[in-house]
Order: C-alpha cells, then sequence, then structure tokens
DNA sequence: GCCGTTTTCGGCCCGACTGTTTTCAGTCG
C-alpha cells in the first residue's frame, strides 16, 4: 500500500475536523484539525514519512493525539476515529454545511430533529415549510436555504480563477478607478495581490476625495456585468467573466489598515493577531489597539502596521503563515524578473510553436536575454509535430547558425525530450550527446501509480545526459491533479545528480509549485524559471515563474538562469 | 487538539451581519 500524499493527508484532516464539528466539539478543537491540515499542505517533505520516522510532531500544529492518528493512517491506512464519525454522520451532511447560513450547528439539529441528512431532503422540508417548526428557524431561513439550492450552491464548489486571468481582469478596472477624478490611492488587495496561483474573488482598497462618486463611478464602468451595495465605503461588482470584484473605499489614515487585512491570507493575519496579542497589542482591519495606553493606531500604509507590531516587513508573497511570522524571521531578498539573463525552455516551428528561431531569439533579446535553449519537441511527442531524429541533426544546426549570426544572445541547441513509461527517454544517447541542452519531461500516461511514476521521474533524473526535468508534477491549475509523484525521492535525485528542476511559467502550470520549489532550493536543488514559450509573445510569461519563485522564498543564487550562461553550465553535472 | 519570555492548565483573532430574538447564537470573511 502506497503512503498516502500530504495532499491526501490534507484533505482527510479536514473532513475529520467538519466530522468533530458536527459532532459537537469546541471551536478550538475544529480549528486544531484545519490548522494541521494546513500544516501538511504545506509541509515540504513527506508527512507519511515524517510519521514513520517519529518526527512528525515538529511540524507546528501536530501534537501527540494527531501523532497517533497519522501513524493509525500510515500503518493500517485508516483512522479509526474517522471511521466511528463516517459512519454516524451521513455525508449528505457535510455537504449541507456548505449552503450559505447553515453551518455545522445548524445541520445537526436538523439531522438530530427532522432527520435531514442531505441538501435534497432539506429542499423538501423547507418546502414544505417544516424547518419553522424549529427553533431558531423561520420562514425567512426557508426562503433562503431555497434560493441557495437553486442557485446551485451546495454543489461542486465553483472553480477558482487562475491568477493571469484575474488579473487580466483586475488591471482594466484597476487602470479606470484610478483615471476616475474622485479616486486617490487603488490597490489590489487580497490573493490576486500575494500572486497566488488562483482566486476566488477580487478586492481593491481605495481612498477617495469624494467615496460615494467614485463608487458610483466603478458601477457604471462598462467593464462589470452588474453591481449592488454602491455607497460611502464602496460597492460590489460582477465581471462579465464572472468574477465578483469588491471595492472598498476607506479614510487615508486607515488604508494600511485595510489593504494589511484584505491582501491576507487569512491564515497570516490570524497568527498576526495572535502574535500581536502576545504583545498587548489587538489588531482589526480599522486600527491597531494598544492595551497599554488605550490608543488605537491607525495607519497610512502597510509598513506602519507591520512597524506598530514590531514585525519585519514581509512582501505579499510570502503571507501565508509559512514562517514569515516566526521570531527568527529575516526578509529574504527575493528574486524579481530583472534578475533573469536567459530561459532555457522553448519551442518554434519544428514542433508545436508558432515562431521560427531567429523569431524567438530576437523576442528574447528584447527581453534582455543573453541566452534562450530551444527545445523542441523529441521523436514520439505524438500530436503530430515530432522531430524525428534526422530532423533533430538539421534543426541543430539550424540553430547554431541563427545563433552566430545573431550579436548579443547565445542560442543552446535543445531539445524537451519525452521521458517514456519505463524512464528511457525517446532518442538515444548517441544523438543526445549532440545536444547543447537536455530537458526531459513527461508528457504520457499520467495514470501510473505512485511508485511506477516516482521511478519513471527518478530515472531520467539520473540519466547523465539529462539537464533539467520539465514540468516535474504535470499539474494544470485548477484543472488537472499532479501526478502521483513522491517529491521527496524527486528532490532527493536531483540534489544528488546536480539536475536542474523547472519552474514552468506556463501560467496555467506554475510547476513546480510554491511548497516543492521552496522544498527544492531548500534542499540544495538549483532551480530554473523557464518560459516554455510556444510564440514570442508568451516568453513574457517568466513573470508568472517569477511570483512562483517569490512564493517558494527564493532568492537570485537560488534560481540559476540569474547566472551567466558559463557560470549556469559549470552547475551541471560534472561540468558536463 | 495545540501550545508555553504570563501558563503543563487555560487560554486559543477580530468584527460584521443575519434572523430570530427580546439580548444573542450562528455564520462568514
Amino acid at each position: 500500500m502506497p503512503d498516502p500524499t500530504n495532499a491526501e493527508i490534507a484533505a482527510l484532516l479536514d473532513e475529520l475536523g467538519d466530522l468533530y464539528e458536527l459532532d459537537g466539539a469546541i471551536v478550538h478543537r475544529v480549528l486544531a484539525y484545519r490548522n494541521a491540515a494546513k500544516a501538511v499542505r504545506d509541509a515540504t517533505t513527506s508527512v507519511a514519512a515524517r510519521t514513520r520516522a517519529g518526527t512528525v510532531t515538529e511540524i507546528a500544529g501536530i501534537g501527540k493525539t494527531l501523532e497517533e492518528k497519522l501513524r493509525a493512517l500510515v500503518e493500517t491506512g485508516e483512522i479509526p476515529a474517522m471511521t466511528k464519525l463516517r459512519a454516524k454522520f451521513p455525508p449528505g451532511l457535510v455537504e449541507m454545511t456548505r449552503l450559505p447560513g447553515l453551518g455545522p450547528k445548524r445541520a445537526r439539529k436538523l439531522f438530530d430533529e427532522l432527520g435531514i441528512d442531505s441538501v435534497q431532503a432539506l429542499a423538501t422540508a423547507a418546502q414544505a415549510q417544516r424547518l419553522r417548526g424549529i427553533k431558531g428557524f423561520g420562514p425567512k431561513f426557508e426562503e433562503s436555504v431555497l434560493a441557495a439550492i437553486d442557485a446551485g450552491a451546495g454543489d461542486a464548489p465553483r472553480r477558482r480563477t487562475p491568477l493571469h486571468e484575474a488579473l487580466a481582469t483586475a488591471e482594466p478596472l484597476l487602470t479606470a478607478l484610478r483615471e476616475h477624478p474622485a479616486s486617490e490611492k487603488v490597490e489590489l488587495a487580497g490573493s490576486a495581490r500575494r500572486w497566488a496561483d488562483s482566486v476566488k474573488d477580487l478586492d481593491i482598497i481605495a481612498t477617495a476625495s469624494d467615496p460615494r462618486a467614485l463608487a458610483e463611478g466603478f458601477a457604471e464602468l462598462d467593464l462589470l456585468e452588474s453591481s449592488s451595495g454602491i455607497g460611502e465605503a464602496g460597492a460590489r461588482g460582477r465581471t462579465h467573466n464572472g468574477l465578483s470584484v469588491d471595492l472598498k473605499i476607506v479614510a487615508p489614515a486607515q488604508f494600511g489598515n485595510l489593504l494589511q487585512h484584505f491582501t491576507g491570507s487569512k491564515h497570516h493575519n490570524v497568527a498576526l493577531r495572535e502574535a500581536a496579542v502576545k504583545r498587548g497589542l489587538h489588531v482589526s482591519e480599522y486600527g491597531i489597539l494598544d492595551d497599554a495606553t488605550g490608543q488605537t493606531h491607525h495607519c497610512e500604509t502597510e509598513q506602519e502596521v507591520y512597524e506598530v507590531l514590531g514585525i519585519p516587513y514581509p512582501e505579499p508573497e510570502l503571507r501565508e503563515n509559512r514562517g514569515e511570522l516566526s521570531p527568527d524571521f529575516q526578509p529574504p531578498e527575493l528574486v524579481r524578473l530583472e534578475d533573469l539573463r536567459g530561459d532555457l525552455h522553448s519551442h518554434t516551428v519544428a514542433s508545436d510553436g508558432h515562431g521560427t528561431i531567429r523569431e524567438m531569439a530576437t523576442a528574447a533579446m528584447q527581453r534582455g536575454h543573453e541566452y534562450l535553449a530551444i527545445t523542441d519537441h523529441s521523436a514520439s511527442h505524438g500530436f503530430g509535430n515530432d522531430v524525428s531524429p534526422a530532423e533533430l541533426r538539421k534543426h541543430m544546426a539550424a540553430v547554431r547558425r541563427v545563433s552566430d549570426e545573431l550579436d548579443g544572445i547565445t542560442l543552446l541547441a535543445g531539445s524537451e525530450v519525452n521521458i517514456l513509461p519505463d524512464g528511457s527517454l525517446d532518442y538515444d544517447d548517441e544523438l543526445l550527446e549532440q545536444l547543447d541542452w537536455v530537458v526531459a519531461s513527461v508528457h504520457t500516461a499520467f495514470g501510473m501509480s505512485g511508485e511506477d511514476m516516482t521511478a519513471r521521474i527518478v530515472r531520467a533524473i539520473e540519466h547523465p545526459l539529462v539537464d533539467v526535468l520539465g514540468h516535474p508534477t504535470g499539474r494544470l491549475i485548477e484543472q488537472r491533479a499532479p501526478y502521483a509523484v513522491d517529491m521527496d525521492a524527486v528532490i532527493d535525485a536531483a540534489a544528488r545528480t546536480s539536475t536542474f528542476l523547472e519552474i514552468n511559467s506556463s501560467p496555467r502550470r506554475r510547476d513546480l509549485s510554491d511548497v516543492h520549489a521552496r522544498a527544492a532550493a531548500a534542499a540544495g536543488v538549483k532551480l530554473l524559471v523557464d518560459s516554455d514559450a510556444h510564440r514570442t509573445t508568451t516568453l513574457d510569461t517568466q513573470r508568472w515563474g517569477i511570483a512562483t519563485a517569490r512564493r517558494a522564498w527564493l532568492r537570485p543564487q537560488d534560481v540559476a538562469n540569474t547566472l551567466p550562461l558559463d557560470e549556469l553550465l559549470a552547475l551541471r553535472r560534472g561540468g558536463r
């Protein structure tokens, strides 16, 4: 039986929290499960392995009791308490609590008193007006719960919007607000400001000379499909692509407090407030109350908020409660887009790209790059645009010719080679040896078992002619889960063989993820932020890869393509 | 259930909104 992944364990802990909540456990106990689930999800090593090794309680949020439950899970495949609770509460009950306005307490009451155990049963009872007989429930509740069910709440949660789509929606809104005569300061907050993989909605914080005029101007924007709640405090809107936007207009003296609060993350804010309480300070979105003086600090800027608390300012990308609030936090000098000197993964018309070698090279130069690897797909790509060995030889010659002809950029003749299901590559070594640069990636047979997939990828990493593992987990944000692969083993193999790991910058991928990239860097692996561009314009996707790198706490020295080409190549195994 | 430069017991972020209440519990972000 394979070990459960961190994501699987986290999901179980979240479910256990839900079940204990229905069981009437005190809120802090439930919160402990939710915190533990987050800690597991963010853990940079295998929690199952750490459970076996007896070091799992070193993870903040996991104590003796949870260690016991994790041990049972790892050794027997189940947690006894969970089995018991699952038998006690039908799964429909947990679904009911996903309805707005219906939490665990009231769901439990409906289950106990009316036997309602599913969203369907709830709808039937509400229609028959049977809910109003229960103390604490009335006609309004019946009405709103039916409306919510009608609107599809309680179905699968709505897909979060990938960041690049969200920012493409947000940027014209921000511009329009900044151009409005009544606006003063306008900033994007929320997970979009933290450059998260995806967002639920957009939060915008503003100050204005005439708040109501700004709110009305916002509501009238053609960019919005509808709006509501227009007033001096702001307005709420919905864009044509279905994203909801909250505009909050605040007094200039509190702009910093509000921006900090609505930038989050929620976990960062909770931890921040806990830390503040220990210093006799109480943080809210409106200010910081000082117990000692009874005074409330209002902060015009976010920097002031952290200053008053005596906490070093963390960049928004770091605010996930992953160590940025620990007492020994030193703000890292995070890598920036302008630190990159080149790009080591790109495609041309030779495979499935849309630009010629020269077009891609010229576009890379225009972006200030000193080098670009041309890495078209290999022989078995399978989409009708593969490159046969004979074609590859010609292609290599063409890449080198263009490289010689252009001043100011060096092209590497490379390939993105398929990792076949058995871990072998689909060009033979004799051909690979002639390439300047080899990216190895999985493009087929995603459904393998974790054990097989891990062995497959580790074998490719161990191949002496492979320079970098491309999009290591295969995930597509909000679309496809990573393949079952033991990332500890992959990172270990990469560290052992001096193989680079890629942060593929395609905004649909951002793979490695922030958590895995951080683990890789901690293990001494060098990362590459690559565009995987398929046309000249998508060379710009490196901004998303850099966002992930920053969320992974990476500094320039962690990212190899911040180096001049000769220094980068010297880091390859054996300085090949 | 976790955790400790107040504590191994007794705390555990903060505020707003809602509907059902006669002072508030539950829910949400």
